[in-house]
DNA sequence: ATCCAGGCTCCTG
DNA sequence: CAGGAGCATGGA
């Protein structure tokens, strides 16, 4: 079949999206290999393995296993889409960044860097419990260990394939099992809170997305074992809210550290203090500030 | 060994 | 309402 073609923006720089996809080794939700990234998406039970190539202008989209239909194929290309954040306009951003000392660095070397999304609000919610209170490798380890655990997925010309576990899949999870993938008891409270939650419909995206900023903050806040941190990162990688910033976030004060060479990481409220010329693009300011922790 | 990791809830005073 | 304990593990 013909190739379907994603026209990559202006402002996009491919290197350094694969640096971030390529962060952590235990990151199976989906695959790297040269230009390609390789994604398995699943619907109504059905795998579609989908192969992204990366080209000078464009990614082209194949599916080396089994083809979509045509509808599938349109979700695919608007998960794609979402996914890199090829369309949003960044030209604001760089000018607000320019006369910022803290951003203008980082835009002269991460200049094209989009912000990673996780399009579903059930992973990217999950992630944002995983990763909480504990290092990066220690969290992708344990998404890795439920990744596997479910298994939901399937081996193509000899590379597995995983997608991520669904809220019914991780209610079955034991407590046996979740202590094996060494999550804490309140992590597993929470996740099962949050597996409940998206299956009673309780929160929903499409719904998130039609609420203001605070409003939809205000409504994640409401989930247990989701606090401001939280909800900012899902705001701000799965909901495209541009003002959301997860202020504590441990990492962030760290690129602030680093990038204005303090002695102590900043408190709260220098961090907040700092943040007010980005308003309205906190988020990628906090994108850009940990990529700059990368090296 | 001690402290801290891409925090949150619950319990004090 | 601010402040602190507990959570579980692992790396520096």
């Amino acid at each position: 079949m013909a190739g379907t073609n994603i026209q990559l923006p202006d402002t996009f720089r491919k290197d350094l999206l694969f640096d971030y996809l390529n962060r952590s080794k235990d990151e199976i939700s989906f695959t790297t290999e040269a230009d390609f990234v390789f994604k398995l998406f699943e619907f109504e039970g059905q795998h579609i393995l989908t192969q992204l190539e990366f080209t000078e202008d464009s990614i082209k989209i194949h599916f080396p296993d089994l083809a979509p239909s045509s509808k599938e194929e349109i979700k695919i290309i608007a998960y794609v889409k979402e996914w890199f954040d090829l369309e949003t306009d960044l030209e604001e951003f760089y000018a607000i960044a320019k006369h910022d000392k803290i951003l203008a660095p980082l835009i002269h070397q991460f200049r094209g860097l989009r912000l990673v999304k996780v399009p579903d609000l059930f992973e990217a919610a999950s992630w944002s419990i995983i990763g909480q209170q504990i290092n990066l490798p220690f969290a992708y380890q344990c998404k890795r260990r439920l990744i596997e655990h479910i298994g939901n997925g399937k081996e193509i010309t000899g590379q597995k394939h995983f997608a991520f576990p669904k809220p019914e899949e991780v209610l079955k999870i034991t407590d046996e099992d979740f202590v094996k993938m060494k999550f804490s008891r309140q992590k597993v409270k929470y996740l099962r809170h949050l597996s409940e939650a998206i299956l009673e419909r309780k929160i929903e995206k499409s719904n998130l997305q039609t609420l203001t900023y605070d409003e939809a903050e205000r409504k994640l806040l409401e989930l247990k074992g989701i606090g401001k941190w939280s909800a900012n990162y899902i705001l701000m990688r799965c909901l495209g809210f541009k003002e959301a910033f997860p202020a504590a976030d441990v990492g962030l004060h760290n690129a602030l550290k680093k990038s204005l060479q303090l002695d102590h990481k900043p408190n709260l409220e220098t961090v907040l203090k700092f943040a007010k010329p980005w308003k309205g693009w906190e988020s990628y300011a906090t994108f850009y500030l940990w990529q700059s922790l990368l090296n």
